[in-house]
DNA sequence: AAAACGGGGGG
DNA sequence: CCCCCAGTTTT
């Protein structure tokens, strides 16, 4: 039996029942592939629930507004996937008469759509034989093949989808590239493979020459920077507080934040408070200022640490620029700032 | 080619 | 404190 033929037979066998999986719709499948990218299925699948309620159609999601896709998409991450998700919508809706791309080509010129989710809408809705290469193809082939190029490389990434592209069942591309994503996915587990039971154990290379823990080769990453940030939680006697709207180019750009100071180390809380004496928004002001964590919490990146603390900023007076607290809820924040807010009790 | 971009999980 | 997971865009 062939690769393809071997992986299918598994996939009709194995695979999970998933909403996306009821359809080759363009719109749910680019959706769904949108959410997983970089994400678990239990963590994605809540989110895919809410955006298809709240947004039915893609032009529905065209015409949201994109505080209302952010703050739908809060607590996934990565949150350029909602930007470019939105500007796709209405690129689909406004200037290509909403009808979806249909060709892997086209397919790329969408706004969040690379080489991986292009192939998967191709080949899912219009049976184009494109070859995904996602995490758990990489895991998969390099381990049946014992393949080790690193696959954080370019070479790596070429090498990879050459393969994948050789493998695929050209009459059947949709079953092929779900069958071997959700054989990575279930079978041919990061940790732990069960290779007793797998129908590749008479010919995986990594399998016969005991390397399944080594593959695939990764380079490592480098380590992540810390950062030191301070958040001034305001509370005004008009019970106002601020959040301001991140901007420029760094991590969660469009997203609501309480006014950040930035430092070079953790403050203490005289150094703090003789520091924002000087801060633009209290200048002249009388406040009054509490720590509401003595340690910092760690919110950890990809490529940095965060070690943020929250400091209450009371003052006897009205918030002139200030949003009422009871609105705080309706804004799409980190969730650094969101689990502060869920356990901090306003008033 | 390398860095940036979230957040979740486990040891 | 350490580790792992892993698509797209930007630099």
């Amino acid at each position: 039996m062939t690769f393809s033929k071997i992986i299918t037979n598994w996939y009709s066998n194995n695979k999970r029942n998933l909403p996306w999986r009821q359809t080759t719709d363009p719109y749910y499948i680019w959706l769904s592939e949108i959410i997983l990218q970089q994400t678990q299925i239990a963590q994605g699948l809540p989110y895919y629930e809410s955006f298809l309620k709240e947004f039915p159609t893609i032009f529905h999601l065209a015409s949201a507004e994109e505080s209302q896709v952010l703050k739908l998409w809060q607590g996934l991450g990565y949150y350029s996937r909602a930007r470019n998700l939105h500007a796709a919508a209405r690129n689909i809706a406004n200037k290509l008469d909403g009808v979806f791309p249909n060709t892997y080509k086209e397919l790329l010129k969408l706004k969040g759509v690379g080489d991986y989710t292009a192939s998967a809408i191709a080949s899912i809705c219009f049976n184009e034989a494109t070859a995904v290469v996602d995490g758990n193809v990489y895991r998969v082939l390099s381990r049946y093949f014992g393949i080790d190029t690193p696959i954080n490389t370019s070479k790596g990434v070429k090498e990879f989808k050459e393969l994948a592209q050789k493998l695929i069942d050209k009459k059947n591309p949709a079953e092929f590239n779900q069958a071997i994503m959700e054989f990575g996915a279930v079978q041919c587990k990061p940790q732990n493979p069960n290779c007793t039971i797998c129908p590749f154990k008479d010919s995986c290379v990594a399998l016969q020459k005991n390397r399944i823990a080594e593959l695939p080769v990764k380079i490592k990453a480098a380590k992540a920077k810390k950062k030191y940030f301070n958040f001034l939680v305001f509370l005004s006697n008009d019970n106002k507080t601020i959040l301001e709207k991140r901007k420029g180019k760094g991590i969660w750009q469009n997203l609501y934040q309480f006014p950040l100071v930035e430092t070079e180390q953790e403050m203490d809380f005289e150094t703090f408070n003789a520091l924002i004496k000087t801060h633009h928004l209290l200048k002249g002001i009388s406040f009054e200022l509490s720590l509401y964590n003595k340690d910092s919490i760690i919110h950890k990146l990809s490529h940095q640490h965060l070690y943020t603390k929250f400091w209450i900023v009371d003052i006897d007076q009205h918030l002139v620029n200030g949003i009422q607290i009871s609105e705080v809820r309706n804004y799409a924040v980190p969730i650094l700032i969101g689990n502060f807010i869920e356990s901090f009790n306003f008033q």
